[in-house]
RNA sequence: GCUCCCAUCGUCUAGUGGUUAGGACGCCGCCCUCUCAAGGCGGUAACAGGGGUUCGAAUCCCCUUGGGAGCGCCA
């Protein structure tokens, strides 16, 4: 059975970038039935902080990228690391070395110096006992890498990626304190936990050799690899906390829906076709980690915007109301006083791109609108359209009912009675009830807000056109 | 500097030796229209360069160029 993992490091939240690596591992293993794990990778105890774990599980909930085992903390594992250190020591295959921080540095320097690529000289490779200058107090324990030959990584997105191992050092896979680091805890982990399938950035390729020779030493076959490839930020470089990979749960914000983003990041370096649009569903159908493409990508935010859009258009109305509630709530709007969030939502569904905006476009069903917008007022609320608008306000008070066609026949009715177009009779109607000109279809407006708001609203707007200061000889 | 990865419209991509190089976002125009959208139609725009291989290369090989990543007692 196949197995994942998921093993972002808690030293920030879950960006665009750890989103998507989570995504294809979560669809991969969902498309073959297996198992998804969860590991936080906080080894390293300066940087990584309680906020930021949650930060992530956040995201990942809100994803709807769900894990069938974990979080699993590698700081509670110490002891599984230190076993395999010992065994790695007494075997012979890892060393301990002497070499203070500042020779390291030194040495680094000199290759530096001289063009050559940085790595361990190998002092203490084959010392029986410590060496006598420049001794540190607290050695670590590097792991010994093999001085010839060659390493072939079978990248299930790659092919074949060789390296030799002379451009490999011997790496510290223990501190002075005594703890492991990354390149030994995962290849611990990823054993121990079963895992099958290693999916993860790019620019963990070339550490995979070296892990490779690390499985090898433990005696265990190493798991497939899969690196997918980085997504660049507009300007190019690679996204990172600091160049400006935004927080996933920031979109959610921004009033974005999670399976559009989704959407958007598993179109990053795949597809089907011409497909654009997918479903979480498809995507599990479709999803496979080989056909990923090789190439890094561009972060586009109008494209996401758009397909945000089409999530918000194609969805069920109940679904998006769900997720608009709060965007209503935080704006001092409680949805259940008022039309039914469902019917507005069908009503703005295909004219919002985020639910901020549709949240935005929709405050007037709940509350009357604080004040005419004023290019709206000046052209649509005047002394001629306010006979219209105390027409249709007497009118829809006749009506037998509240129905759109009835109130359709009231708008077309005016529009023939002052012998003008529609327009001159839906938008003076559309800015007396919204206070903008913008809105859905006149009719379902109107109905979805009641005749009796819509009536009051629409006398208030006929008096204000008649005010004195709105003919003011200014003109 | 060394090693590794990558290379089709501005962006995301289809393409796997023979296509007028397709789609999508964006942008522009037109249509529809009570506003805003949505939708429809059309347009703009790409195989990084150079060598090979081949009857024939976006597709295969090499070089160059360009971009990215790694080279930590970070992960």
């Amino acid at each position: 059975m196949i197995r994942t993992r998921f093993a972002p490091s808690p030293t920030g939240y879950l960006h665009i970038g750890g989103a998507r690596t989570a995504l294809y591992s979560w669809l991969y293993t969902r498309r073959h039935g297996g198992r998804f794990v969860l590991r936080i990778e906080d080894t390293d105890r300066e940087r990584s902080t309680p906020e930021a774990v949650n930060a992530i599980l956040e995201g990942m909930v809100w994803l709807g990228l769900d894990y069938d085992e974990g979080p699993f903390y590698q700081t509670e594992r110490y002891e599984r690391y230190r076993e395999h250190l010992q065994r790695l020591l007494e075997e012979g295959q890892a060393y301990r070395c002497y070499c203070t921080r500042e020779r390291l540095d030194r040495v680094r320097a000199e290759q530096q110096a001289r063009k050559e690529k940085p790595r361990y000289d190998g002092r203490c490779r084959d010392l029986s006992a410590p060496p006598s200058d420049e001794v540190s107090d607290e050695p670590v324990v590097r792991f010994r890498t093999p001085l010839e030959g060659h390493v072939v990584v079978d990248d299930a997105i790659r092919g074949k990626v060789q390296f030799h191992n002379s451009e490999l050092d011997d790496l510290i896979i223990a501190r002075g304190d005594g703890t492991p680091t990354y390149n030994f805890t995962v290849v611990v982990d990823d054993l121990e936990m079963g895992v099958t399938d290693v999916i993860r950035g790019d620019d963990h390729l070339n550490n995979t050799p070296r892990q490779i020779h690390l499985y090898a030493a433990l005696g265990v076959e190493p798991p497939r690899f899969a690196h997918v490839p980085m997504i660049l930020g507009e300007d190019g470089k690679r996204l990172s906390k600091r160049h400006g990979a935004v927080s996933v749960l920031q979109y959610r914000e921004e009033g974005y829906l999670p399976e559009a983003l989704l959407n958007y990041l598993v179109r990053l370096g795949w597809s089907h076709g011409d497909q654009e649009v997918f479903t979480i569903d498809e995507l599990v159908q479709l999803f496979d980690i080989d056909d990923v493409n090789h190439s890094a990508s561009t972060f586009n935010p109008s494209k996401l915007l758009w397909l945000n859009q089409q999530h918000i258009m194609h969805a069920e109305p109940a679904h998006i109301a769900r997720h608009l509630a709060p965007f209503l709530s935080a704006r001092d709007v409680d949805p259940t006083e008022g039309p039914a969030l469902e019917a507005v939502v069908r009503a703005q569904q295909e004219r919002a791109k985020t639910l901020v905006e549709m949240a935005e476009a929709s405050l007037f069903f709940y509350r009357r609108p604080a004040a005419y917008d004023e290019k709206a007022a000046k052209k649509n609320l005047t002394s001629e359209s306010a006979g219209i608008l105390e027409h249709c306000a007497h009118r829809f008070s006749g009506l037998p009912s509240w129905t759109g066609e009835e109130i359709h026949a009231v708008v077309t009715g005016a529009a023939e009675t002052f012998d003008v177009k529609m327009g001159k009779v839906a938008q003076p109607l559309r800015v007396a009830v919204t206070g903008s000109t913008v809105s859905p279809p006149i009719d379902v407006t109107l109905e979805l807000l009641g005749r009796d708001e819509t009536v009051a609203r629409v006398e208030a707007a006929a008096a204000w056109a008649q005010r004195p200061e709105s003919q003011s000889p200014a003109e």
